[in-house]
DNA sequence: ATGAAAGCGCTAACAT
DNA sequence: ATGTTAGCGCTTTCAT
């Protein structure tokens, strides 16, 4: 069986507080007890039983970090930071994913899923507001991502609608006078409605189109939907000179397509993605983007659910806003485009 | 507070085991008595404590996932899958990531990074034989991946010298006469081995080349790796006609270092990747990749650690062969080739 | 500075 | 079919 913090005291012939206070670096014992205790804890070789620990403090020490899909790059790459993050603080990570389905939303964020943690992050995107309004769960739930939510909950995100602008600002300066948009999603919900927003606000003010003709709906948002998207629009006989992608991989899908169509990018069309996915470094042309700070959203994160653990006073839910920038590649610049080897 | 089987059971007014036994689905319980504690367990809200059970039953319903990185999309693919099959069992996924290091897999198969698991699914990179033979940990431990230990645990992989073998015998039926290998790692252990020797393999059985002018060391596996190792073998003067890379994040690199050079695909040098990536099915040119069952390497892995926790008698250490094929693309086919959307 | 004992919430053995 | 109780291994008062 198992060693247990009895076991160890008998073997040193001390009590079973002493043995525990040695465990978790208590102050107040004498080296020569802790170096008798230490001994008798090597020579059986005890660890401590974390599921008495945790009934006992009622912790588990995991979060829980809800993503909508791992095939997804930047949510891979988020994935990563957040568990490095959680590392820092002696945290580790339960994943789940949620294929951005409402009603897995709902269950994880009921804690239907999981039920032995201590905090929850989740990147919700069919989730409604109404959904978490009765939330009985107590623990401590993060939201991330670009759904815009009126909620008592911190909310970890960029600002989209200034990123989506900053992507279409940069088009307008390169003299791109049509910019279609992919990705605004079907269906009732609308997670792509802030860069949707970006977009339509940003060309509005310059005296642009941005009538529904330019936007394509798609059901999901991986390569194959991009691709989808941008064949719809050819086969519209639109032509615009440039594309605004929810994301990199429809960027990429889009390309391909537009490549297959024997369409150059950028010289006929100029395309920004979003997210600054690796992938997007190293295709024959490189993929301008938008670039959250996925590090900090990360951090923010953890940070976020485990300032909640605190016990006493809950700080007030906070928005906080993530950094990010736009990475010009030659996607829009061409091959004056600096990075050619993806170095970049 | 939250609540907890006694209060459930003075709020039903019945005893503590009663209601335990209708969490429980316990075989003998009338319908009536069943009807009235589950109206008392919803009208409280009550949700078990898994800390408490996990204490008493010494069981988590978790199992760790540890990968390389989550940033390389087949790993990324298959924790998804591995989430699923694990949910199938009721079971969850706790993820770690390694980054390859020999430390830190140590570290993870001796559980030092999370205890409250039931189960650990690794797939080691820089691991060796060695560092597994003393584990003192009794969670059931499965190997993932392309080592090839001899060591009493499961272990789920494809046929890494068949499958590399498949792969150059592809390029050599296209006429091909000078393969070069990508990604062979440097440093003491050999995770590529495998790939290697079968790339060694069919190129002697064809009476073709296989110095080590035409492998190329790398650092880690990702895009900039394998751009970095093609662009050295350029450097050398060295003009192969086809490249066999390590995976596919490397091979798209390298794609990315020919383009650049003005280097046609597969009319100048032909490429195959391992690892079927949805990215490799997008770019201008496609790619011809080994494709492993990850579905059934992710199932497999839940499977095989599950069966350990029965109690009883383990089963014998298995080795267990998931299926591949050979998916060919343009970077071997040219335009020819099928799924010119990336729908295959 | 160390010891004794209660109890976290649950399951299982035993009793009725 | 339902109730009573011990105890999983630990932390935490409260004593000493």
């Amino acid at each position: 069986m198992r060693v247990s913090l009895k076991d160890v005291a008998a073997h040193a012939g001390v009590s079973i507080k002493t043995v525990s206070n040695v465990v978790n670096n208590y102050q107040h014992v004498t080296p020569a007890m802790r170096e008798r205790v230490q001994q008798s804890i090597d020579a059986l070789g005890y660890r401590p039983n974390l599921a008495a620990r945790h009934l006992r403090k009622g912790r588990t020490g995991i979060i829980a970090l809800a993503l909508p899909e791992l095939g997804n790059p930047y949510f891979a790459e988020l994935a990563a930071v957040v568990i490095d993050a959680a590392a820092a603080h002696d945290y580790i990570v339960l994943l789940d994913h949620t294929g951005g389905r409402r009603e897995q939303e709902v269950l994880v964020s009921q804690g239907f899923r999981a039920r032995v943690i201590d905090g929850l992050i989740l990147s919700p995107i069919e989730l409604e507001a109404d959904d978490l309004r009765d939330r009985a769960e107590n623990v401590p739930l993060v939201l991330l991502g670009e759904r815009d939510y009126d909620l008592p909950y911190d909310h970890i995100a960029i600002d989209n609608v200034a990123a989506a602008r900053a992507a279409v600002r940069h088009l307008i300066d390169l003299g791109r006078r049509e910019v279609a948009f992919i990705g605004a999603r079907r269906g009732h919900s609308e997670p792509a409605q802030l860069r949707v927003r970006g977009w339509r606000e940003e060309l509005s003010a310059a005296g642009l189109p941005a009538d529904d003709g330019l936007v394509a709906a798609t059901d999901g948002w991986g390569h194959a939907d991009g691709a989808a998207a941008m064949a719809r629009i050819l086969e519209t006989g639109r032509r615009p000179d440039a594309v605004f992608a929810y994301n990199d991989p429809m960027a990429i899908g889009a390309m391909r397509v537009l490549h297959r169509q024997g369409l150059r990018v950028p010289e006929d069309i100029a395309i920004v993605g979003f997210d600054d996915v690796v992938e997007g470094r190293f295709g024959a042309v490189t993929l301008t983007s938008v670039s959250p700070d996925k590090e900090a959203i990360g951090r923010l994160a953890v940070e976020s659910v485990l300032a909640r653990l605190g016990g006493g006073e809950s700080p007030e839910p906070r928005r906080v806003w993530a950094d990010y920038h736009l990475v010009r590649r030659e996607s829009t610049l061409g091959r004056a485009a600096p990075g050619g080897d993806g170095q970049d």
